[in-house]
DNA sequence: TGCAATACTTGATTTAGTCAAGTATTGCAG
DNA sequence: CTGCAATACTTGACTAAATCAAGTATTGCA
């Protein structure tokens, strides 16, 4: 059983369960074949029904067709190049984008029954193993650093909840605590003196957040780094560096004079890289939380 | 993006990049419902024609025909049900296995093909997440607790050397120990007073390592309990706990009187685990090791 | 005993896909 | 600027897979 025997055995499993293979699309009467020159169509500017055809490995002729149907339907306008008047440079019309998000719902519709069994909780894990698996199939591109949207802050307790549980054995008190944290963070709503960003996968997946949070009006200019979390597979990478520097290049801006930051000594990739980044560890106690046995570590720099 | 959304774009760049739409499947003059069909009739029992069908959500006819197909050219012998002559069983021969074969054959080599961008490291680690995947999709299996196959020495070196390297951030002369202490146990092959027990998914990637090998002549009632390693995403599921009592289990049959092991202090959740399971830390001390400095633990128990 | 249900098979038809030829246009060597 | 290969797409003829419906032999059961 080596690596291919494994993609192979998946391929079968997936395909079985996910139904890629249906015809007659999900019920849409658009072809599979359809379906994906459809999608493809879904670009800012013209295509050529060659690119088209080539991308999806489809016989230039059958395309013709498929595209001469669209533009039958009205899906597609197609317009005349004046460099080269052989090409048709193809237009989706806003009629062609709607039929791509009944497509979009038919496809979320039989992906969610098809996932059912599986639970909210498998299907995040699942989502989450699959995105990995797209980041390995394309080019590799590095992750993208944002700001929060909606959801993400639930995101961000689930993961950090999930990780300690795992890693450290910390129990419920700790989704507990992130959860507070989090939104307290919201309710303040603080956007000049405090900001949260994550780190996204080219396909969308949480890789990992930072947030920059004040330490309160009885200091003022001290800034405190929180909820620092980066997934397993995104570690080694050099992202928590461009995290941390995101950050701490926010909290200067923001007019802080010190950053301070909290965790646990057993974090010890962790705490190499703060000390890389300027931080001094300046106190240091064993504690009792979450359930267990931690000591507790304090480390911060100053500002530029 | 949400899971759901992540999962069509992961079909999507699969499809495209695997091919898994192939007509024609792989030159072997199969159609692709052909292949599914004569995959699915590599079963030890006889099969049903419906079943079949049914199992690849294939029309019945089509089916019928195919499997006509399937025994003009000898791959599957159509036998008669004595209690119930309207069915006909199915049986691959001897023909239609080796037909299997080629097919399996002319697969892996388009797999292998697409993947070859990936480069070794790029395969290995998406067949680890596609048979992650496989297993959410399964109903739920308990992994496989198995003795040493061919290869397993190497997959165990290689996952220590990626997994301490990302989390300890250690250095490859981690790799070289782990390379030499499985060397040496592999030339020992003192199979009476050493073993070693990889844990693997329904699917057939690996999840752990455990080894019980002798402490050295000088303490021949001495067991050392060695290279324990569990994959990120199979802590926490109590296999740990199962591989360490297969360990403990086959150190006590093997007539040794203590187990000992080696570990650092920062493995926080393993040494919760070895004082679960007896042991109590006998020596710590600092020490620097693969690049990092680091605090050794030894923790020992006696064996009934 | 008769009749619906089952386990397939066969026939008629549709349709996606293939291959090759066809049309209009472009680019470029002579 | 002429002619001819190349390009971008379309069209026609054909193949084969998939679908739908009807057909056959057999079983089970009222």
């Amino acid at each position: 059983m080596d690596d291919i025997d494994l993609i192979r055995n998946f391929s079968r499993t997936y395909t079985h369960r996910l139904g890629l293979l249906s015809k007659s699309y999900l019920g849409s009467g658009l072809a599979l074949s359809e379906a994906r020159l459809l999608h493809d169509l879904d670009r800012p500017g013209p295509v050529r029904a060659r690119e088209l055809a080539q991308g999806l490995g489809l016989d230039e002729g059958q395309t013709s067709r498929i595209l001469a149907g669209f533009a039958r339907r009205g899906w597609i306008r197609r317009t005349r190049d004046e460099a080269d008047s052989r090409q048709r440079p193809l237009h989706l019309t806003e009629a062609g984008r709607a039929q791509l998000e009944v497509l979009r719902l038919a496809s979320r519709t039989a992906i969610a029954e098809a996932t059912a069994p599986l639970g909210a909780a498998g299907l995040a894990a699942l989502a989450r193993v699959l995105d990995q698996a797209s980041d390995l199939l394309r080019p590799p591109q590095p992750p993208l650093l944002r700001g929060l949207l909606p959801g993400d802050a639930g995101q961000v307790i689930a993961r950090h909840a999930a990780l300690y549980a795992r890693d450290e054995g910390y129990d419920q008190s700790f989704e507990a605590l992130v959860a507070e944290i989090l939104a307290a963070f919201l309710t303040r709503n603080d956007t000049a003196r405090e900001r949260g960003w994550i780190a996204q996968s080219p396909g969308g997946r949480m890789l990992g957040s930072v947030f920059c949070m004040a330490e309160g009006p009885e200091a003022p200019q001290i800034a405190r780094l929180r909820l620092f979390l980066i997934e397993p597979e995104a570690r080694g990478t050099g992202l928590a560096q461009r995290m941390i520097e995101a950050c701490l290049g926010f909290a200067a801006a923001a007019g802080y004079r010190q950053m301070r930051l909290w965790t646990h000594e057993s974090h010890q990739a962790a705490g190499r890289l703060y000390a890389r980044n300027g931080f001094a560890l300046v106190a240091s106690a064993p504690a009792r939380a979450f359930g267990c046995e931690v000591i507790d570590q304090t480390w911060q720099r100053d500002l530029p």
